[in-house]
RNA sequence: GUGGCUAUAGCUCAGUCGGUAGAGCGCUGGAUUGUGGUUCCAGAUGUCACGGGUUCAAAUCCCGUUAGCCACCCCA
């Protein structure tokens, strides 16, 4: 038998409802931000992933799916959506439109990973950009609005951290300056912590060994090296945050695992994830665009929701995903009621009434499958209402029958339509 | 890429010391000529993940493979 491959999987009815449910969610918060929907390829040049996300990056050093095109050409499944959206912004010269660029995108990525918990090999990613301003306002603006893309799905218990990650001129001296220092305690931490010491410095500082705490509380914080720019940038960042009452933990310890990030970054979790707690990630990429072949500066910041994780989370903090998905059920008696049935239904769903027909079968089957299927009413159609020019609709909570003429029938199912 | 656990009906799972397959739910039909949910009766459904080995005999023991889950690395 063939299945879905290693880390793919099939989104079923009625958890597909789930999916859309966000999905709708995600869109009318974008809108009200007033984004819109860009929709990139699936696949690019490895050059602008590599380019992009950063050459030593996990991602791009062993998680990518990469192929040789027929012509030679090197192409990959896209593991994240910023490159390709800075790509196009620069291709369509949309630093030419008037003010700021602000698009979201909701689809799939590919990253070949060990599979687990809330982690696939093709997974979903809400997220958004926008380009052409380094206002901290700005970024102030994209953290509210993801909260409440959350909110707004129902979602609460989230918890949001922050941190200022510096820039080319203040990171890499605070990174010098860290490596120097963990040489001295190097001896003192776990042995993955010993290795990252040389190979992810910054990873070190998010170690969530016990005993390496009270070494870790010692190493130096980049927000005490942060610039006359950043540090700034980031205080007006949280003031913003504050004024709208929004609550945040400053974690100098939050490390983004994108090259191109710099100054704010940003993450939220969730309980109940389990090791990959992180719901979305995010932060500001500066100088993404000119490392892309931009001429213009270009200074962006965007965040990507994790879909699959954000409707894991969904699910649980909503149980009661039923809920009226069928309006009416039709049972009709006979071939000539079934042939009116069929009309009736047409008529039904062009007022977005959602009505399905009960095709084969008995009286007595069709009532059961319409309490299996949760509908409201089943509607009889049988000679007897034939011929008197009536329907008999049976309310399937309540279990009460009427008699109702056509008009009637269309008043009680049009209503809130 | 590394490690641990797991794989039996559509689903959740039981299966003893190795002796040839079970339950609940669901599904189908009936008790009921055109009235569901509750109840009662009956029925169907299995490559015991796959491949090999040990044995008179393997769902059961051993090896391998694949897949799933969980964790690590890393990350959404």
């Amino acid at each position: 038998m063939i299945k879905a491959v290693k880390g793919t999987r099939d989104i079923l009815p009625p958890d597909s409802r789930v999916w859309n449910r966000v999905e709708e969610t995600a869109r009318r918060v974008f809108a009200a931000y007033h984004y819109g929907e860009i929709r990139t390829p699936i696949f690019e040049e490895t050059a602008l992933f590599a380019r992009g996300v950063g050459e030593e990056t996990d991602i791009v050093s062993k998680e990518m799916y990469t192929w040789e095109d027929r012509d030679g050409s090197s192409l990959t499944l896209r593991p994240e959506n910023t490159a390709s959206v800075i790509r196009a912004y620069i291709e369509h010269r949309l630093d030419q439109r008037p003010g700021l660029q602000k698009l979201y995108y909701i689809g799939p990525m590919f990253r070949r990973e060990r599979p687990q918990k809330g982690r696939y090999r093709q997974f979903s990613q809400i997220g958004a950009e926008v380009i052409g301003s380094e206002s901290p306002a700005v970024d102030a603006e994209v953290i509210e609005m993801v909260l409440e893309i959350l909110s707004q799905c129902g979602l609460s218990g989230f918890h949001l951290v922050i941190n200022s990650v510096g820039c080319k001129n203040c990171r890499p001296a605070f990174l010098a300056l860290l490596r120097e220092r963990l040489q001295d305690v190097k001896g003192q931490l776990c042995g993955d912590c010993q290795r990252r010491a040389d190979t992810n410095p910054l990873r070190v500082l998010d170690c969530k060994v016990p005993q390496d705490q009270p070494v870790i509380e010692t190493l130096p914080s980049i927000l005490d090296h942060l610039c006359e720019v950043c540090k700034p940038h980031f205080a007006t960042v949280r003031q913003f945050l504050d004024d709208r009452g929004i609550q945040y933990e400053v974690r100098p310890r939050l490390v983004r695992g994108l090259d191109y990030y710099m100054r704010t970054t940003f993450e939220v979790v969730h309980g109940s994830l389990g090791a990959q707690n992180s719901v979305l990630g995010g932060g500001r990429y500066d100088g993404l665009a000119e490392s892309l072949g931009s001429r213009v500066h270009s200074p962006g910041i965007g965040f990507s929701i994790g879909e699959d994780r954000l409707v894991m989370s969904v699910e649980e903090a909503s149980q009661n995903a039923s809920g009226g998905a069928l309006d009416v059920f039709i049972a009709p008696l006979g071939a000539e009621p079934l042939r009116h049935a069929a009309g009736l239904a047409h008529e039904l769903r062009r007022h977005n009434v959602r009505v399905e027909i009960a095709f084969e079968g008995k009286l007595k089957r069709a009532l059961e499958l319409a309490n299996k299927l949760n509908a409201r009413y089943t509607l009889i159609v049988g000679e007897t209402e034939m011929a008197a020019g009536v329907y008999a609709l049976k309310n399937m909570t309540s279990g009460e029958q009427e008699t109702i003429s056509r008009e009637q029938l269309a008043e009680r199912l049009y209503a809130g339509k």
